[in-house]
DNA sequence: ACCTGAACACCGTTCAAGT
DNA sequence: ACCTGAACACCGTTCAAGT
């Protein structure tokens, strides 16, 4: 029994029930071992969650080639593909932030968006707008069966519409908005 | 004993300790009533979670005046301080989207953003990157202490911006992008 | 060190029994 | 009809006991 024994075992379950579904009983039964068997390897329920959310983020692809939009566009939409197979992880890396924000895409993100021109400001609202539109996404979203409202609708297309959208935003904002690119003037 | 009565008990109880916090048992302590009175009004905690959700949305002020982008700006900025103030609310909210999908907002919502010019993708794009901002904000981001490459920013500006970002992006879509705004062609 | 399995303190939900 | 409280089937977590 080792370490990525238990993070396989608990990829392969959620991808069968969700993280809803996902228990340290299941997973034990799962790896042939009793309960207290896991414990020894996996201090929290939490902290393996934790863990499973940092392996997603490290299967995400990072483009280095193309203008900055085109590039914040690509990389988003790997995001959503890697964490939306696994119904239930996006809700938990939502509800639990702090602890699971993917430093390494956030780098590379902001040395994008700083390059493309937008100062401190900028570069946080758009990078939150950005992650908190595909963790919405993700959360409620891409698997979702619709809305009534949303009826017929293909859930990817909309997904990368709102995105495009949102990528719109940030050129305008890098054309107009002052208060997101270079620097501020004071009053 | 009233349905009333459950509502507000609860959301008092969302207010102290949470969603998460949120007990059938402890709801019905603070109510002075046996566990199975309380199910005697709501069949099961997800049903009060809807029907508190419900409640919520009804709090909203929808405006009336001024310009669509002003509108759109001011409803979900109204619509993240209402959910907001109760912790765990938008995450529920944003897992059980089909059942909880703000019908009356929505509408009014729509025929803003109709008015202002988008056609049916247009508005379906516009109003999930809305909505899927706003809750992916609230869940995660308004409450948390901030993470690490956030530090010293103010949450609420933060939310503001990524706002506007946004609505810039929706503005932007509407004067230069045929795809979400008047009819499509056909090829 | 690694593993077992019983035990603890909780859940949501149900239901016979009382008034 | 309304309410009680025990009971059921689960949780996550702990821990003495075995090897």
């Amino acid at each position: 029994l080792s370490d990525r024994q238990i993070v396989q075992a608990a990829q392969a379950l959620i991808l069968e029930v969700g993280v809803e579904g996902l228990t340290m009983r299941r997973l034990s039964a799962e790896l042939g071992v009793a309960l207290g068997a896991t414990y020894h390897y996996v201090p929290t329920k939490r902290a393996l969650l934790l863990l499973l959310a940092r392996e997603l983020y490290r299967e995400v692809v990072v483009p280095d080639k193309g203008a900055w939009d085109q590039r914040v566009r690509a990389l988003m939409i790997n995001l959503a593909h890697v964490v939306g197979r696994y119904p239930g992880m996006a809700s938990f890396m939502n509800a639990n932030l702090d602890e699971t924000t993917p430093v390494e895409l956030n780098r590379a993100l902001i040395a994008v968006l700083q390059e493309a021109g937008f100062n401190r400001r900028g570069v946080n609202a758009v990078l939150s707008a950005l992650f908190f539109y595909v963790a919405g996404m993700c959360s409620g979203g891409l698997n979702a069966s619709a809305s009534k409202d949303l009826v017929g609708v293909d859930v990817n297309r909309l997904f990368e519409d709102g995105l495009d959208i949102l990528i719109a935003g940030a050129r305008a904002s890098l054309e107009e908005n002052r208060k997101y690119t270079g620097r501020r003037r004071p009053g």
